[in-house]
RNA sequence: GGCGUCGUGGCCGAGUGGCUUAGGCACAGGUCUGCAAAACCUGCUACAGCGGUUCGAUUCCGCUCGACGCCUCCA
């Protein structure tokens, strides 16, 4: 008996709009895509909260005992600067700026991207392939779609003829547009395109000679193009059907919808049936902008090395403050937000400590199963991650209650309370208490130091020798080591 | 201009046609303490505006105002 059998859940899905309940196209097993990064510089924040959120996807469905298999992509040829058809790779404008080989700059950033990822605490997907890796499956995909009609060679280029597409189909049914108004609105280009109308989009661009990037094809040397990889991706690995793909927003249109057409095109169905897609990241109220400098990247905000924070945040942090609201909802990252969720973290954590300490009784003053539902009923409301932390912290309070002895637990409750928040806390909203984790090696050597020193302190409060002890309260408190004083004796934290 | 999302208490941020409350932070009072801090307990207030549907709307519908996203590079 899996867990799944007994937790129906609801998506959201961005194509109807509406939530539905997930059915898996094969019983016990999910297959989700999500659009990776363009590794051409340091990966976006705003790019790393959507990522946070299939993060926390991927692992509800693998507690509740899915076999998932998770490709997130990464792009590492194809992105053009513009779709106007005239401009460069984005990972080749970057080689050429720095001087480097386009592999270093994919290698850099790459590396970079994991880092961050792995410091954050992610699950790494089942698969993460990249497009230069799959260019043999990109022009036997472009190969079907021009021998079906729906696509056009140009001068060694080949285009998605979306208005052919849509003689068939309905182009713009993810992100409700109708090609008509796309016609009238879309900025007239000035100049030497190959297309015939500008909403068409390429599947394979001729390279220029001095373009480094380049691969031999029927029709030219050169390059795919960037909406082509996904699909030749997710549908290598998952199936010309499957059954989660998500991404950001500002992905929804133009790249999601091509990758819809192409498919179509290509194989004749429609490849998703659960379209997710996370909402932006704003930074003070603003969207964030590389141009206008309102942005922040992930390793200044974990080192405080930045001009918006007032001190660095850990990861364990960062994750709670995102889980705090809903992956459809745009999420404003300020200071106050983020020290207010530290506090609420450091909470939760303490929780989790007293879940080892606590003393059981013959009577729950509480219903622990009713609760564990309530997380669970959290979750298979379209991931409600902020629901599932609310109730977490009416754990937190129980928990409290019993320790003050004002509540009570049986030990089996309390084995139950344990498992399920070990399962959300950690497993599922992957949350960990990284700011102590990274401390411990040096902990030991410090704890006897301090020790020491509490021990002196004490001595002194007997003697009523306050001036002694408040200075040695204070100036450990200046060091960033804040002593806490209880009935059962001292403890101190790192702050 | 088109398409889409949204407007909740001091702040962040869920949710719902009435029933019992989101939750976190802040604030106030209390417990504890030599005094603090920390921790804990208790309290606190809301649904942009105007109409409509309804026995009843913050929740549904319409309009107004405002914010944001995509439509062109920025995740």
């Amino acid at each position: 008996m899996h867990l799944y059998q007994s937790n129906e859940i609801k998506i959201y899905n961005s194509l109807t709009g509406q939530k539905e309940i997930f059915k898996p196209i094969n019983a016990g097993h999910v297959g989700m895509y999500v659009c990776g990064p363009t590794v051409y510089s340091n990966v976006h924040l705003g790019n790393v909260r959507t990522f946070m959120s299939f993060d926390m996807v991927f692992r509800y469905l693998k507690h509740l005992g899915y076999k998932v298999r998770y490709v997130r992509n990464i792009t590492d040829a194809g992105h053009l600067e513009n779709d106007a058809d005239v401009g460069e790779d984005k990972i080749t404008k970057k080689a050429r700026l720095e001087q480097i080989e386009p592999m270093e700059v994919v290698q850099r950033y790459t590396v970079d991207f994991h880092n961050i990822l792995n410091t954050l605490n992610f699950l790494p997907p089942s698969i993460e392939p990249t497009a230069t890796g799959h260019i043999i499956e990109q022009i036997e995909l472009i190969r079907t779609i021009v021998e079906n009609g729906f696509a056009y060679v140009v001068n060694g280029s080949v285009y998605f003829d979306v208005h052919k597409f849509n003689e068939s189909h309905a182009y713009g049914k993810l992100s409700k547009r109708k090609l008509e108004d796309l016609i009238h609105n879309t900025r007239a280009l000035d100049g030497q395109s190959d297309k015939k109308n500008p909403q068409d989009f390429a599947l394979w661009k001729k390279a220029e000679p001095q373009h480094i990037m380049r691969w031999p094809s029927p029709w030219s040397d050169g390059f795919p193009g960037w909406h082509l990889e996904c699909t030749a991706m997710s549908t290598k690995y998952l199936g010309e059907q499957f059954d989660i793909h998500g991404g950001g927003m500002d992905l929804k249109f133009p790249h999601h919808e091509c990758e819809i057409a192409q498919n179509e095109a290509a194989k004749g169905k429609s490849p998703v049936n659960y379209w997710m897609h996370a909402n932006m990241l704003e930074l003070n109220g603003q969207r964030m902008s590389k141009t206008t400098g309102n942005t922040v990247n992930p390793h200044e905000l974990l080192s405080g090395e930045n001009a918006f924070f007032s001190k660095a945040f850990a990861p364990g942090v960062i994750r709670f403050f995102s889980a705090q609201s809903s992956y459809r909802s745009i999420l404003d990252l300020t200071d106050a937000g983020l020290l207010a969720s530290e506090k609420g973290f450091n909470k939760l954590m303490e929780g989790m400590r007293l879940l080892q300490s606590v003393g059981t009784a013959n009577t729950s003053s509480f219903d622990v199963s009713s609760w564990q539902q309530r997380c669970y009923d959290a979750m298979n409301d379209d991931f409600n991650t902020p629901i599932l932390i609310a109730t977490l912290f009416e754990a937190v309070k129980y928990l409290n209650q019993i320790k003050e002895g004002s509540a009570s637990i049986t030990a089996k409750d309390l084995q139950v309370l344990k498992t399920t928040m070990h399962a959300f806390v950690y497993d599922v909203l992957g949350l960990e208490a990284t700011s102590e984790a990274s401390t411990n090696a040096n902990n030991d050597k410090l704890a006897s130091a301090v020790n020491i020193l509490i021990e002196l302190r004490q001595d002194a409060r007997i003697n009523k020798d306050f001036a002694l002890s408040d200075k040695i309260r204070d100036e450990l408190a200046e060091a960033g080591i804040q002593l806490k004083d209880s009935k059962d004796g001292t403890t101190f934290s790192l702050s």
